[in-house]
DNA sequence: TCTTAATCCTTACGATGTAAAGTTTGCAAC
DNA sequence: GTTGCAAACTTTACATCGTAAGGATTAAGA
């Protein structure tokens, strides 16, 4: 493990984990290919034989966020055996995950990586938490026979739900302590509110 | 207007102009306080007599935005006599806000200017748009005798609930033509969700 | 007219991303 | 083993950025 060779021999990971580190000690500001290279020990010039540049490192950073996330909503939302439920802790759990990892989520969400082709592992990465969700969407729809939202609609909305609530809680606008219970209330309250025009 | 005096005479409202314009042409990665100063015609250090530092300029842009905001949520607002379609309008509105700019929302939302001691002016006009949203929940607790969620609560589910669908959908997550649509119908069915649990 | 304060400029420094070209090392083929 | 090559890493160099320090210009009031 403390092979002061020439060669790093696991630079890649090492710097992906440097800047997991940097990313929630000092913030994304803090956060420069010159200084991860410090970090581990390395010439300034070295990340660059693992990486295109420094867009391509953030982006395998946010990729192993996807990750993260997506074995932590399995973990919750594996036992469920109510959808309605499922969906809003699957909310609150979100937000939590958020707030847990507030410059990494940000990271994760950064426009700069918006085009597919160009960072295909972290789009496959990030396809996974919407597509359970999507699927959880999609039993809720069937088993009460809603007639609208479609199910990817539904799924935009409770998503888009909960990552209003935990973006906003990381500026402060809504308490950070309060926000996991607000979206699993706001989640249950649009599921009732599709489920109640249905007998309107 | 042309003259070229050693004196600029407005160059804090140029340098705020110019930053609009090249954050909505070139994103925020091209905009530098040397480039501003160079797009104005002023030398690089210029800028400093008007602004401590970049982030104070930035601040100061982003104020610029909310207030563009609250004027635009007036004139959607204004003469809404239904409470619950007000809301639902506001919240389509927001998205279309977002949509229209999207750098401009992303630097008004930047996590950096969370300091409210440091930008006063910032936070006295972001705080416009969020009472207006709050008088309307309130109103709307008010009319339907909801025991949950409070104004507060409520309010903070709305604006998370269009905060999340607009910036979903400046990622491509959510269609942008459908994301307004998408934010209003959402706003009615968590609305209705509130109603429906006092009949329940 | 003289003073003064506001406005703007010049110069300079350290840090960053990255291009170009050289060095070291592990490994595979002989 | 020796050789040869590709991968991993380094050195050097450049443009650009934010901003600190100090000098020049000018508008406006005494």
């Amino acid at each position: 493990m403390d092979k002061k060779s020439y060669h790093h021999g696991e630079l890649r990971a090492a710097l992906i984990q440097a800047a997991l580190d940097v990313l929630e000690q000092d913030g994304p500001d803090g956060l420069s290919l010159r200084g991860l290279a410090r970090a581990v020990g390395v010439s300034s010039m070295a990340p660059y034989h693992h990486f295109a540049d420094r867009a391509e490192l953030l982006a395998a950073v946010a990729t192993e966020g996807f990750e993260r996330l997506q074995s932590r909503k399995q973990a919750v939302q594996a036992g469920q055996p109510d959808v309605r439920e499922a969906l809003a802790a699957g909310g609150a759990n979100y937000v939590r995950f958020i707030l847990d990892n507030p410059n990494l989520y940000r990271l994760m969400r950064s426009p700069e990586f918006s085009d597919h082709q160009r960072y295909p592992a972290l789009h496959h990465a990030a396809a996974a938490p919407a597509k359970t969700l999507l699927d959880l969407m999609a039993r809720l729809v069937a088993e009460q026979g809603l007639k609208s939202p479609s199910p990817s609609e539904g799924a935009q909305l409770l998503w888009g739900l909960s990552h209003g609530i935990g973006t906003l809680a990381l500026e402060g606008q809504v308490r950070a302590k309060a926000a996991p219970d607000l979206a699993h209330q706001g989640s249950l309250a649009m599921i009732d509110g599709w489920i109640a025009s249905l007998k309107g």
